[in-house]
DNA sequence: CATGCGTGGGA
DNA sequence: TTCCCAAGCAT
């Protein structure tokens, strides 16, 4: 990756250098290319102002692993309800959750509560401008350091593992907006499938685009396919329309979102003897088909059983009826706003998803 | 250090 | 339809 300290070399010259080309990437075409292509986004500056740390902050958060025109919606709706880290930080865990509901990987929500709460207590309420301090907060790893460090704080940093930013730092005495020139070259040129190389500032240094290869890298660990596994959802409902509900485990698997009772997840379930899972004994009905959904690492098939509660019916321990209306403020996942809309035979109000727009 | 952890959209 | 992801982190 460095350069040869010493000019003596006995390898000859590629040959795409000797056609002219650059035979080093150079910061400069990277940063002249950013000028000119960088994506307007919510939560980026202008050009001459400064980004705001808080939401230089959301935005990573929510970007891990997930795609802009997913986050595009939450992040308006998180500004909306929590402007400012203060705001985040004083309100309930229920309703950061249920804000951060569809949008997966639920330990970042957790995490996002938990680095608000402590940017204010521990703080002041101003997010360290430090990789190493932004390090220590929860949600907050390797990464999202370098890339707020960089963004909101003009670090020299590069939002990759640390010994790469060290040689990339030398190597071109980085500064600004490298991070986010970055990112917008692997988002829109240097893409998994179908890189446009030809747009690329990068083309002449390439060497997977020299061999021809360059679909082939980066080159991923084969993962391996998760087993089915099968179980059944109780949809209990009241004369009102209340439904049953519980909270689940803070950590592991949708950890602190709300569900109704379900059975286990196992690869054997017997579907047929589903109402031995019941939590409470009543005439449970099937509801037709089955709701299916794919997790991270194995699949799910949930039979939908229906059942009727008497109006003055008693939670179960540790569960709770929740209105109808109620619904929209629960921190249902994915998974059980299609169990609750097969139940019941209509889908359930929409949280407010902004119209599709490109990254 | 390998594994667990969601989801919607594009090819 | 089916496959493959997308600005990682915690343990």
């Amino acid at each position: 990756m460095a350069e040869a300290p010493v000019a003596a070399r006995s390898d000859p010259a590629p040959v795409l250098a000797a056609a002219g080309r650059e035979a080093k990437p150079s910061a400069a075409d990277l940063l002249a290319w950013y000028d000119r292509h960088r994506r307007d986004l919510p939560w980026r500056a202008r050009p001459g102002e400064t980004a705001e740390p808080y939401r230089v902050w959301l935005s990573e958060i929510m970007l891990q692993q997930t795609t802009i025109a997913a986050v595009r919606p939450y992040f308006a709706a998180f500004l909306d309800r929590f402007p400012t880290v203060e705001a985040l930080a004083s309100a309930s865990s229920e309703a950061v959750m249920s804000a951060w509901a569809g949008l997966g990987y639920y330990s970042r929500a957790r995490n996002l509560h938990a680095c608000a709460r402590a940017v204010v207590a521990q703080h002041g309420g101003r997010f360290p401008d430090t990789e190493e301090g932004l390090r220590a907060l929860p949600g907050i790893g390797p990464y999202t350091a370098a890339a707020i460090a960089a963004i909101a704080f003009g670090r020299p940093a590069a939002a990759v593992d640390g010994n790469v930013e060290r040689v990339v730092s030398r190597l071109h005495r980085v500064e600004g907006d490298f991070a986010q020139a970055l990112m917008d070259l692997g988002a829109t040129i240097c893409t998994p499938k179908r890189p446009a190389c030809a747009l690329c500032p990068w083309l002449g240094p390439c060497r997977a685009r020299q061999a021809g290869l360059q679909e082939n890298y980066p080159v991923k660990a084969p993962k391996r396919e998760g087993l089915l596994r099968r179980g059944a959802a109780f949809v209990a409902v009241k004369p009102d329309g209340a439904i049953l509900l519980r909270t689940r485990p803070p950590k592991g698997l949708l950890g602190g979102m709300a569900e109704v009772p379900t059975s286990e997840w196992r690869g054997d379930y017997d579907s047929a003897k589903a109402v031995l899972d019941a939590p409470f004994e009543a005439r449970w009905r099937r509801a037709p088909g089955v709701v299916r959904h794919v997790f991270t690492h194995f699949p799910l098939e949930l039979a939908v059983l229906v059942g009727r509660a008497a109006a003055d019916a008693p939670a179960p321990e540790g569960m709770r009826w929740t209105s109808r209306a109620g619904l929209a403020d629960e921190p249902l996942p994915n998974l059980m706003k299609k169990v609750l809309a097969l139940a019941l035979g209509e889908a359930l109000p929409e949280r407010p998803k902004a119209a599709r727009r490109r990254g």
